[in-house]
Parts: C-alpha cells; structure tokens; sequence
DNA sequence: GCCTTTACGTTGTCCGACAACGGAACAACG
DNA sequence: CGTTGTTCCGTTGTCGGACAACGTAAAGGC
C-alpha cells in the first residue's frame, strides 16, 4: 500500500516539449510486465502454475484486484490460462489466437479484397512449394484422404467447400513454416465467406479437384515447382469466380466478414476452462 | 447486483455424458465481448469516448471492479485506448502491436532461424514486386533518401543496419498490402539480431548499397519483376553470412532473441497514453 | 474398496472507500 | 493580456474486506 504511493507522488509533471511524456506505468501494467518478463526469459516455463491471485497480491505487495486486473491482461495475450481447479498456469499462446486478433485488426484497418488476393497469390503457392520439400509421409496421407472425400462429395456445396479448405491448411501444415502459416490464417479466416459465396457460381468442381491431385502428386514427387506451378493455378481459378461477381461486391463480403469474424473468434477463446 | 447471481445459481450442474462442458463466461469477459461486438458492427467507432467507469457497472449492472477487468482485456486487444482526461476511447488496434505479440509467440513456439530466413525469402521479393507496381512518388522519393544517406555511411555498423531496415520497410509500405505488411514485421523483428551480428562479417557494403539501388530503379521503371529478382538477390547475400557463421549459431541468435524481443515490445505499449 | 459428504482453498463478484490525476473555471500576478 | 496559482469536480487507480460458487481432496458411511 506504500509502494505504491510514493511511485506516484514522484511522477510530477514537466511538460516541455523536450521532455517527452513519462508515463507512469500502472500497478496492474507492472503485474503484467513482470509477469512477462519471468515468462520470455524462461524463468516460468509453460506448465508452471503461477501462485494465487492472493498470494501474488502478498508478494508484489499490491490489493488482489489490482492482480486481478493484470491477470486479465496476461489472458488475453495467451501467456497464461486456467488449468486444473482453475489454477493458473503458464501457457504458450495459440497461433490461431493471434491469427483471429490478426484478422480483426486488418478488418478495422479496412483491409480490401484485393489485397487479401494479392497475398492469398503469394502465400499459397510458396506454402506448396515449402510443402513439397518437407511434406512429411502422414501428411501426403492426409492429403489424400482429404482428397478421396473431395471426390465423392459433388452436389454439397459446404461441405466441398469444408474440404478444400482443410486441403490448403493441411499444406501449410505440411509446409513446416509456422511465421508462414501464422501469415495465412488470417487470410484464410477472412476470405471464407467470399469463397463461400463464389464458389457456388464457379462451378469448376472438376478443374478443383484436377488441381488437388496434381498438387498431392507433386508432393510427392517433392517436386517443389510443379506443386507450386498447380497451386498457382488453381488460385487464379478462384479469381476468375471474383472477377465474375465483381470487385464491388467482393468487398461487400469482406467488410459483411465484421461481424461473422468476430464472432468467431469469440468461440475459438470459449472452450478454454 | 442481482443480474449476476440468478446467471450463476442457474449454472447446475447436469454433468451427463451427452451434455458438453456448458461454460458460463465470468461476466467480465461478457463485458469485452459485448464493447467488442458494439465495436466490430460498428455501432462504437474509432475516436468514440466510451462512458465511465461507473457508469458502464451501472448500466451493466456488475460492479465497476468487474467492468476494469474487462476493460483490461479491451485494452490488450488495442481495441480501446486512453484519451484526454484518460477517458476511455475506441481505438483501432495498431498493427505493430500485434507483429510484436506475434513475434513472441513465435519464440515461444521455438521457431527456427531456417523458418524466419525461407519466409524472409518469401516475402521480400513478394512485398518489392508489389512496391514495384504500386509505389507512389513520395515512397520512391523516401527510398531515395534512404539511398543517398545509406551511401555515405560506410563505417557506422548500427547506422548501416538501421538504414537497410528501413529500406525493407519503405518497400513494405510501398506494397500498398496490410496483410504482407503485417506478416513482415515480426520477421524482421525477430532477424534483428542475426542481422546485427551478421552484417559486420559479411564486408558487402558496396554489394548492399548496388542492390538497394538497383531495387529502386526497378520499382521507379514499374518493373516489378526485376525488381524481385534484385530483392532476391539482397536478401540471398544475406544468407551468404547466415552460412558462414553457421546454423547453430544463427539458432543461438534467435533464441537470444527472447529477452530482447520481450523488451522491444514492452517499450511499444508503454508511451500509449 | 467405492461412494458420499464435508471441509478447505481459490476464484468471481461485490461493496465502500480514498488518494492521485486531468481538466475547467477562476483568481492573482507580472 | 497572458501567465501562473488556486480551487473544485469528475474519473481513474488502488485499496481493504467480504461472500457465494466451484473444484479438490480428505473424512466419513456403506
């Protein structure tokens, strides 16, 4: 109750412009730093359960609300979460967290459906290209039961789309490249409901599932550039449905994606408890 | 004071084997999805004062310790931020905040120095073939500063690294692609080190400044793909002294990177107020 | 030994309180 | 007239204490 205090009275305020703003961190900021701190630097390995909230309270000498409000902040970036009777204990923050936050950040920024384009054309094929020189053996395994599945499936257009879906995020997976693969979630997240709606229109089932099996094979082969040279392909192809309903209403679906996004990321931090 | 109560007596618990786990979200955490949605659909918008404290608890009907938490959990997510008289203000997250929890996540997920280099790889040439498409004269103008004052320094290790960074990251802008953009910044973040302990040893300094300008004349001339193929040639130098100090040290560097790295985006959320 | 029950520790929430701070309005001063 | 104090008020940051709900583990009953 003292440390506090006097941190506070000592801010005092001198604001020329020289001196640029200080800014006195709060109590919970500290919490949170610190906390941080112990964990970047290995000192808190993921596992570890953290003290109580009451007991941290003790040791850094501040009010459990305070903690609290610290706590809070920990959550939200996935550096901790509730374990066994709620304990908390140190955690490594899921990828497709970020990938959510990632892709309502870029919807507020007015992200366009071109440039979601432009690096879904970037992406997919390098993916595909990593891929074929680090698939591993149960990987091709799943592609090609994602395959087989694909081809029975003709008339169901979610569930094709449910498939080619899960083909793309198996190859990244397959890619072995996780900064790639943090880069693509966000894309895919926000291109799922303008694929939703072209591919109906694109009726090109058979040059999809063509492109799969030409890209499972060169897998395969780890024949990195012709896996790539088929992604390619089968990219432009899914442009050619954008171009059909227009640009215009391209965007339409990304900015109708608000509300779809986010409440998608709300059920992906659910279930954690 | 009673709205919450009757939420949790009518938790139960019918524990069957059918029935999933059904999970009663704390009612802070209800606060940040609700000022989420209010904020994803637009009904809040960026600049918009959000109401106090107190008066948030009242019309939510929990207690304004409740209402901190969750605006805690706002707060981390960038999605509000503190304005004049510390009132509470809509806020659109800010993209450099996310590529540095993106880069700790990263670390923390043990990402390899040969993923940072083959995204590098991928993304570089990617972003300058885009910059040369769609770069505007002030961004090359800005490229050309950069040249000219890269061009006279020739013994400042710091400075000379400083400048290249800021060169990669003129054309990132120049790209004109949020997404790429953001995919970006937490390799560049985390090659940081590596490059600082590289660069010294490579002795390519005339290599480096024949390159950035032959990059900006691509981009000047719209010539995207010389453009990448120049870019791809820089980076590719680069790696030239990634193998000649060796992978293992290279590894040792990025996990260097953690304590570092964790200050780095420490000092990023701190002046925000 | 297995199941129930009890006790205990911890979290989620609430209440009331107060000092520190930012801003506005106003007075005093040069 | 502009600058500098002074005062006041609303808001945030922090505090202490409190209690019900929940999960776990130990004590008890069959």
């Amino acid at each position: 109750m003292t440390g506090r205090t006097d941190k506070k009275s000592a801010k005092g305020k001198s604001a020329s412009d020289l001196f640029g703003r200080i800014d006195v961190a709060p109590a919970y900021r500290v919490v949170f730093d610190t906390v941080e701190q112990l964990i970047m630097t290995g000192r808190l390995r993921p596992g570890d359960v953290l003290p109580t909230e009451t007991e941290l309270a003790e040791r850094f000498n501040i009010n459990r609300s305070t903690v609290r409000e610290g706590i809070r902040l920990l959550e939200q970036n996935g550096l901790v979460m509730r374990g066994a009777a709620k304990r908390l204990i140190v955690a490594v923050p899921e990828l497709f967290d970020l990938a959510s936050r990632t892709s309502r950040a870029l919807l507020l920024h007015d992200v366009t459906f071109q440039e979601l384009w432009q690096t879904y054309m970037i992406l997919e094929p390098s993916l595909t290209e990593l891929a074929a020189q680090n698939a591993t053996q149960d990987l091709v395994e799943r592609l090609e039961e994602n395959h087989r599945a694909m081809s029975s499936v003709t008339d169901d257009v979610d569930q094709f789309y449910e498939l080619d879906s899960e083909f793309h995020q198996i190859i990244a997976e397959a890619a072995n490249n996780k900064p790639l693969l943090m880069a693509r979630e966000p894309i895919s997240i926000l291109m799922l409901p303008a694929a939703l709606t072209l591919l109906p229109r694109l009726n090109t089932y058979d040059r999809v599932i063509e492109a799969h099996q030409n890209i499972i094979d060169a897998i395969r082969d780890k024949d990195p550039q012709r896996a790539a040279l088929w992604m390619r392909r089968h990219c432009a192809d899914f442009k050619r449905g954008y171009e059909v309903i227009g640009a215009k209403a391209a965007e339409r679906l990304v900015s109708y994606n608000m509300q779809q996004a986010a409440k998608l990321s709300r059920s992906t931090i659910g279930p954690r408890s």
